[in-house]
RNA sequence: GGGUGAGUGGCGGAAUUGGUAUACGCGACGGACUUAAAAUCCGUUGCCGCAAGGCUUGAGGGUUCGAGUCCCUCCUUGCCCACCA
């Protein structure tokens, strides 16, 4: 008898699929499309991690059952391949990232075909291959077109040392992450920005409509962070000065007892009184020094503060309140600038009582609360004539009162800033910008598109913030496009983030010269049906490419405005002690060990499916493994050993037994896969293998016929989780074609109807017996059935009040 | 501090959505095969009890004929965000 070797099987498979081209999707086909894509990896040197194997099987179970009910699949594959740890690694050995980029995207691509993913290869490409980040370029064209980019100076983090930008992730407890004891600060440079605020609106309304799990919904509203308030002007005393500021509570604007300007508000040093400006010139230096973690910190601690001595008038009433400034106001929040309500607002009250500053109740509530502050609703109080009012009422009265006299306005605030695009890098696609003296900043002419990245053998950071591109003196000087003058190219690249959104979009039509896609093909693939990758990118990525799709939409290349129809997050993977994975914990599991073990990819698959729900931590478990390879060994002994019995035809009892067992597999396997109930789904076809082990115990291999029936069915349903195997036991039971092509199963109902079904039997809703009988007996017969149970017979002493019957299932006395 | 999940055997986890809690797998125990071990196969396995039987879904309360599932209070824990005016 054949053993069952997954390393020979496996490679056979992934051969032959690969020479069939049976993956690859062809772009006019009757039947109906199924794009299934998981998230853009990023091809790191470390190679696959369990993280990946993961996410991929389940885009890949899905995509093949798709298949398989006869639906026209896409899972294609491509990297994700610009960013900081090429350009850092290169920095360190002097290796080109061009290089290592090619040496790890072959080395996940082999990783990837070993996993037996039914991925169309054909498709492939890298947002590093400029046939690909031409596009992206052009896409930066199409959105200054738009009016959607512009440039504007903003702080970067910047380290001494180095001499160079810092992205936030290279920033470590406030240090750089190459000299962990020199703090870092912030430099100005001007940058390159999307104006993803203009979408605002439409990201918040997008949402409703898409099958994506609520939390992740919920996050962006909340990074988006919309807001209904007004903005306010308070005069400045003796000044022709006004501030403005933002609050979604204009109804307590009775009890605003001061204002507090974000230190680096641009009227600080303005309205500062003489006596004040030592104090204030002192704080903002201190404030200006905090890095973000200082900050953060700040909150828990006390707040702090100074008085500029100066005072606002409050519009509503002429009061004079003083203007403090402190670091709780953010510059990039709203206006920079709060009124504050210390009786309605936590923070403000926490600050007014450390400088003694008045507090004016003017929301009542009839609800005790404690601490001295109230933020919720209530009626007005110490409010002039808005007194009595409900405070909802109150907010739409002031409002519309200060409009009337121009000294407010309702307005919507957004949390959401513009998007900055521009890197001081030089491993990420060239902004197609020139800089010309004369005409300023101007497009590259579509025409001149891939600007592509020049090839450098030295990656060190510039020392003056400037991209190490800006030493590409053959690339840097050019000609102005307009005037033909002589003209200096922009030397930064654009954000990973760019080429993430919209690579979705150039797999429906990876070829194309003259496009980005296709309308047509981009009509017929998109949007993804299904997209699966991890939480961690909730907000950015899937927010940056929603934007480019609103954009591609209004701009008419395509006839949606939503990427993604269906999201699902996987969940993660921990190690086997429960610890979250790391590198320097040495917990690692690494797939492509598992499957060379001898376990094969198939077994690897299963176990990661079987683990948990997809959507759960949780940890990994090596005899986890070892148990579901034993259950393919199962299947494929029980399979070999079919095959070599002798041929019987003959019917025997065996055959309701097989049936039922094999329908009820079909049955249970489809429902838990239309859930993405992966687990669950796994469990049925181990159970329906230990049924088959029971009837041949008991029967043997009489009645060929629907034994055969019973071991199709058991590689077809096992082919989407671990298809290697279920394609070799396919051809060893002779099927013709690839069985990851044959339609799927389907299920007889009249199988699985039983002659004879339990009934439960419980006295006062317990559990106390339990009787077989006749199917579709009448609740009278079974009654007088449960009544004969001696135990139960026990708890019918008194008398019955009542009866339940549930159908097939239980009979419940109430005594 | 805010948001959001989750607490079920020794472990990972099931439970048709209010109807027989603990499917499936792991581990453990017993048996068969073997000179022996591994592998494989066959049993047993929530807890207490010799048994009949009783008890059990983080804790406590409630609704219901009936609650892992619904409601209230609390505890533990994972993740995300964090002075957002």
């Amino acid at each position: 008898m054949k053993r069952y070797d997954p390393r020979a099987i496996e490679k056979k498979w992934q051969k032959e699929w690969s020479d069939s081209k049976i993956y690859e999707a062809l772009d006019n086909d009757a039947k109906p499309k199924y794009y299934a894509l998981s998230f853009f990896p990023y091809p790191s040197g470390i190679g696959l991690h369990i993280g990946h194997t993961r996410n991929f099987t389940i885009t890949d179970v899905v995509a093949r059952y798709k298949r398989m009910q006869g639906h026209n699949v896409l899972q294609p594959m491509g990297w994700d391949s610009f960013g900081l740890p090429g350009e850092n690694y290169a920095i360190k050995t002097g290796i080109s990232p061009q290089i290592t980029t090619k040496q790890n995207t072959d080395n996940f691509r082999e990783q990837c075909k070993k996993l037996g993913l039914s991925i169309d290869w054909s498709r492939e490409f890298g947002s590093t291959d400029s046939d690909y980040y031409k596009w992206t370029q052009w896409f930066f064209l199409l959105l200054l077109e738009r009016g959607l980019a512009y440039q504007q100076e903003s702080p970067q983090w910047w380290c001494d040392v180095c001499k160079t930008v810092l992205a936030n992730e290279q920033v470590v407890n406030g240090c750089c992450w190459r000299h962990e004891d020199t703090p870092v600060s912030k430099k100005v440079l001007k940058q390159w920005f999307f104006k993803i605020t203009d979408y605002a609106d439409d990201l918040v309304a997008g949402l409703d409509g898409l099958d994506w799990p609520e939390g992740i919904k919920l996050m962006q509203r909340n990074w988006i962070g919309k807001s209904k308030g007004a903005k306010l002007s308070f005069a400045v005393a003796e000044k022709d000065r006004t501030i403005e500021v933002f609050t979604t509570r204009p109804d307590t604007l009775f009890g605003a007892t001061y204002i507090v300007l974000a230190p680096t508000h641009p009227l600080v040093a303005e309205i500062t009184s003489e006596a004040q400006k030592k104090d204030v010139e002192k704080y903002v230096e201190k404030a200006a020094r905090k890095n973000e973690i200082e900050l953060q910190e700040a909150a828990a601690k006390k707040k702090t503060g100074v008085f500029t001595g100066a005072y606002a008038l409050n519009p509503i009433n002429n009061e004079r309140i003083p203007i403090w400034i402190a670091d709780y106001v953010l510059m990039g929040y709203g206006t920079g600038a709060i009124m504050a309500v210390p009786a309605h607002d936590e923070r403000d009250f926490e600050f007014a009582n450390q400088y003694s500053i008045p507090i004016i109740e003017v929301v009542s509530s009839t609800t005790p609360h404690h601490g001295g502050c109230y933020s919720g609703e209530g009626i007005m109080i110490n409010s002039g004539k808005y007194d009595g009012l409900s405070s909802a009422e109150a907010r739409e009265q002031i409002v519309a009162d200060l409009v009337k006299k121009k000294i407010g306005e309702e307005q919507v605030n957004y949390k959401l800033r513009d998007w900055l695009i521009s890197r001081q890098r030089y491993w990420g696609a060239p902004i197609p910008i020139i800089h010309c003296p004369i005409d300023g900043a101007v497009a590259v002419p579509k025409k001149d598109l891939p600007l592509e990245l020049p090839v450098m053998d030295d990656f060190q950071p510039s020392g003056d913030g400037q991209s190490p591109l800006a030493r590409a003196k053959d690339w840097v000087e050019t000609k102005c496009p307009t005037c033909g003058g002589p003209a200096r190219r922009e030397t930064d690249t654009m954000d990973g983030f760019a080429c993430s959104s919209w690579y979705f979009l150039r797999f429906a039509d990876p070829y194309n010269t003259e496009a980005p896609f296709s309308k047509e093909k981009a009509a017929y693939w998109l949007p993804v049906d299904l997209y699966v990758g991890g939480a961690e990118h909730a907000v950015m990525h899937l927010l940056y490419a929603r934007m480019w799709t609103k954009v591609m939409h209004d701009a008419g290349l395509i006839n949606f405005d939503e990427p993604f129809k269906a999201l699902r997050n996987q969940g993660m993977l921990l190690a086997a002690d429960g610890q979250k994975i790391s590198k320097s914990k040495g917990n690692d599991i690494k797939p492509e060990e598992i499957i060379e073990q001898g376990y094969g990819a198939d077994a690897l698959r299963l176990i990661v499916l079987f683990l948990a729900p997809f959507d759960m931590s949780t940890p990994w478990s090596n005899e986890g493994l070892a148990g579901v390879f034993r259950f393919l060994q199962r299947v494929w002994t029980l399979t070999q050993r079919y095959i070599e019995s002798e041929n019987n035809e003959t019917n025997s009892e065996s055959e309701g037994a097989l049936m039922s067992a094999t329908h009820g597999a079909i049955k249970k396997v489809s429902r838990d896969l239309e859930v993405m109930s992966f687990n669950t789904a796994i469990a049925a076809l181990m159970q329906f293998c230990n049924e088959l082990y029971v009837v041949e115990k008991e029967q043997g291999f009489k009645d060929k016929k629907t034994w055969k029936f019973a071991l199709k069915s058991m590689a077809q349903l096992l082919a989407p989780f671990a298809p290697h195997i279920a394609e070799e036991l396919w051809a060893e039971l002779a099927e013709k074609g690839s069985i990851h092509i044959a339609p799927w199963p389907m299920h007889n109902e009249a199988y699985l109807v039983k002659h004879t079904i339990k009934i439960a039997i419980q006295v006062n809703g317990k559990l106390r017996g339990e009787i077989e009988i006749a199917a579709d007996s009448e609740q009278s017969v079974i009654e007088e059935e449960a009544k004969l149970n001696k135990n139960v017979a026990d708890y019918l002493s008194s008398d019955i009040r009542k009866v339940i019957y549930v159908k097939d299932k239980l009979l419940n006395f109430v005594v």
